[in-house]
DNA sequence: CACAAGCATTAGATCGATCTAAAAGTTAAA
DNA sequence: TTTAACTTTTAGATCGATCTAATGCTTGTG
């Protein structure tokens, strides 16, 4: 039984019909349990399936209807763990609904982009969601647009012409400037990193204008390296600004934990000599010590809302262009204090 | 041009061949680059594909041809940062091979395991990875080889009939033992949780072996939860055993940095009074303080390895199973101290 | 000059499902 | 009994590629 058999391809549905004494067209009926067929003659046809083992053909039945059940996903980055919980969203949703995801990644490259989308489109995708890669032209809209391949932006907001799930990312720099600046602080830094795309933009000027709303400066805008151990060293630059700051908002945690960790080297008291407020609310944000403040963006909701925006535009491609922005949230930890203590 | 043209289908090799003046079948060719077409009808048929925006039809070329240019894989877990990087790793080998992943997630549960390996199996995929969920029988695999679908077993060594692609657990634990013995440690405490699987019971008979060779009692296996802020909590358990411990090896970074978080809440100092050693070396171990020794798996090789082994059994499937295990290297930063030192 | 060999091209069958339009069977109403 | 209406089933075309086996066209050879 180990060898021989091999050449026996799989059961097809003209075996099945065959067996139970049907033609293929109700054998076919009966997969997509249609309402048209007998119970009896069901009952019959299903049961040939089992005897069988039939496996069902997706290949040879979106050839003819116009369905993969396959949704393509484009991330710049699969190994920060962010993109990893966004895709963790994506794929319980797509996952629910009987389809298949079809993983790729850009490295956030616009031409490596392109390739992925040729290759997805090749592979007959029902839709695609896509984190822009930085530097992503309107040619992409427009071309998948041409093509009636349905696209969903997630996390970057680059065009207005297709659907978009998100997070108000000004929204939640204005609370954490509410938050620190009711602690008392006004020298706050912003310390940013990474490709400039939408979604940097936003933070910056969701920066900008709460600090301006409060009457502070908010020029102390801070370029941070990439790699962990890198920002850690990078510290001193916060203590080059002008002004010296009595806070630190970060564009995400791996720059607060970056940070964190250079002023504990330095022997600089995080909410107490200078306070910290991270962004995304990664699980370590927990995890570290003193536990930082965050703002939390829930990466797993924003997958599950572009997953949800795709499936409805599957099943009605006439809808409007639409945008789902989740609200964040401030979680207040132990990395902040009040400005007054302090004693420079 | 908004509407309209939506009906009009997008262009078929039969399109191309017809603009190019030449038949179906040397169109085919064209496409597969194959030897077989002269030079002047090969860029005649391109450029009438170039004129006319013809895309491959992946599924209609699968339907006759048998390959699918897909893989399929399989993990248990999404949102651990340590699977992101060994799905980047397989994601990175296959896209250069020309091919696609096909993702999903099992959430180490048995039946939707087998409900994703039908999926996987309806869609054509030409093999598998996969991380077996813990549980996992012998029928899965026995099922894989009777359909004739390549399987690959990553992280999780269950059967050895199917290749494997992983990393020596038990030479991690001897190097973790090895190197506090060195420092003069003799109650080791190992911290664990999940559940259990091969890769599991590798670590905890590894971690046995290398006591008992160097002579030290391997009884205390401490359970912790596996929440991070949990395992925090949970640090007293440490504290509970017979003989308390002066250093503890963690079954995972996870495990390392709740456990490093209860210990500061505590006021124990990690690497003088009580020395850890972490396993997966993740990124966040050279960014919390004190730096934490860890147990580098990298899970990003892993990843690669597997989808080579996969990529070399399609080409041929005649292959013995093989066994791909990575040694780990113990990255020592700042986590642990001399035994001597300790006054309890 | 006939024959073989090699190269380039092609017609037509084929993969395994779905779709259309019609036929067969059943029941109800006129 | 005939007709209409409804339910269930089906034959055959079809989706867009690949594959097989054959064909036409050059060349080279005895």
């Amino acid at each position: 039984m180990v060898s021989g058999d091999r050449k026996k391809s799989r059961a097809t549905l003209l075996d099945v019909a065959r067996r139970a004494n049907v033609s293929r067209a109700t054998a076919s009926l009966v997969i997509r349990n249609s309402p048209l067929v007998g119970a009896a003659t069901r009952s019959r046809v299903e049961a040939a399936m089992e005897e069988l083992g039939y496996v069902y053909n997706m290949g040879a039945a979106r050839l003819r209807a116009e369905r993969s059940q396959t949704v393509g996903v484009i991330v710049p980055n699969l190994t920060n763990p962010f993109f990893a919980e966004l895709l963790a969203g994506i794929e319980s949703v797509v996952d629910a609904a009987g389809m298949v995801v079809l993983l790729a990644n850009s490295a956030d490259q616009v031409d490596r982009q392109n390739t992925l989308v040729r290759r997805m489109r090749e592979h007959g995708v029902d839709g695609i969601i896509v984190c822009p890669a930085a530097g992503t032209g309107v040619e992409l809209f427009e071309r998948l647009a041409d093509w009636g391949l349905p696209l969903v932006q997630v996390l970057r907001h680059f065009s207005a012409q297709a659907d978009y799930a998100g997070v108000d990312y000004a929204g939640g720099m204005r609370q954490a400037v509410d938050y620190l600046s009711s602690l008392g602080h006004e020298r706050i830094a912003f310390a940013v990193h990474g490709p400039v795309h939408p979604a940097y933009q936003e933070r910056v000027d969701g920066f900008r204008d709460a600090m301006c709303s409060h009457g502070h400066d908010a020029s102390m805008i801070v370029r941070v390296p990439s790699k962990i151990a890198q920002i850690a060293e990078a510290t001193q630059l916060l203590f080059e600004q002008k002004a010296e700051p009595t806070a630190v908002i970060c564009f995400n945690d791996v720059i607060a934990l970056g940070l964190a960790a250079g002023l504990y080297d330095r022997g600089i008291a995080i909410g107490r000599d200078l306070s910290l407020v991270g962004f995304d609310d990664v699980t370590d944000a927990e995890a570290v010590r003193p536990r930082l403040t965050s703002v939390s963006t829930m990466p797993v909701a924003i997958g599950e809302n572009a997953a949800r925006l795709l499936l409805e535009r599957l099943a009605d491609p006439a809808l409007q262009p639409r945008r789902l922005v989740n609200r964040t949230t401030l979680h207040v930890r132990q990395s902040c204090g009040p400005a007054a203590v302090l004693t420079l």
